[in-house]
DNA sequence: CTGGTTACGTTATAATATAACATTATGTCG
DNA sequence: CGACATAATGTTATATTATAACGTAACCAG
């Protein structure tokens, strides 16, 4: 549990981020190859936009990062929802469903159910790999299969807490 | 615990219905008056519409509803959404995030942690009361001061894993 | 090198949500 | 009562998020 939530707080915790960066980019390659999947350009420039950070980003700030950054270009929407769509079902990124944003995965491929904890203050957002034993229980004795889970905790995190008074 | 399963499990139980709606508009009647709060027509109107079952609507659906119910009068998006803003927030309704939905609150004015389970085949949806503990005890160690927690577990139920095969 | 498949590009539009401001209803206090 | 303050509703316009439909290009298996 430990270390569930040392890596749950990396979007808290001082880091080396470029290489953070760098290592995320790789390991989705290596997990690609594995599963004989294209990380194409496309693909690998919208896990790039969201690996620029541990925060969440709308597909229309996605957009607008892949049209600044290829001046001339001018990319449509369809572009960006079908790279996230590939790389939301490999499990390098996941769907915040309270904010209709995305964000870069930190177990790359797991296909994990991630919760997320959201500060509603720095909008820094902390992915815990937890699976909710006891919620899974209670499925089970309804005889409910469960296939996908959304857990998003919205609060104030402790540095907020500290700084916001 | 046992309680707990057996109301969530409403929307997939067989009940007088009626009745369940009647109750449900009631207490929420009943609460708005313990808060001096107006549950005013165009408020209960959307209530009414959610109470008409236990699924998960659209604002655009209840705006439709609404449209058709009130023939001759052309009511906009705003006022669905300004009535949903009101319920939610007393607790008479939740939000189904994963949905863009609106779905009534089986115990109205709780402000409980609700957590969902979301049939992909029938699209039912049963409301469960428990909060989770064990994430609530992580966010604790992380100093993470929880506001809002959103539950959506999506799967496929008892009922339609027998009849879809 | 050709036919099937996968991914990308383009246009248009659907679906969801809110900003901004005008109007009406409600409660309250002299 | 009646005038004010507040809360709720109504109205117009527009923002934001997402997808349908169809054509083109890239890839790769035989």
């Amino acid at each position: 549990m430990s270390r569930n939530i040392k890596s749950a707080n990396i979007a808290f915790r001082k880091h080396d981020h470029r290489r953070c960066q760098r290592e995320l980019l790789s390991a989705a390659r290596r997990v690609c190859e594995l599963r004989k999947l294209r990380l194409t350009t496309r693909r690998r420039q919208v896990l790039e936009i969201l690996l620029i950070s541990h925060q969440p980003l709308g597909a229309y700030d996605i957009l607008a990062e892949l049209n600044r950054a290829a001046s001339g270009e001018r990319i449509a929407p369809p572009i960006v929802y079908r790279a996230l769509e590939f790389l939301l079902a490999e499990g390098f990124i996941h769907r915040i469903e309270s904010r209709n944003a995305f964000i870069s995965c930190v177990h790359p491929g797991h296909l994990c159910a991630a919760q997320f904890l959201i500060c509603r203050d720095c909008e820094r957002v902390a992915e815990l790999e937890n699976s909710d034993a006891a919620l899974l229980a209670q499925a089970d004795v309804l005889g409910f299969a469960v296939d996908h889970s959304v857990v998003e905790i919205t609060g104030v995190c402790a540095e907020c807490q500290k700084h916001g008074g």
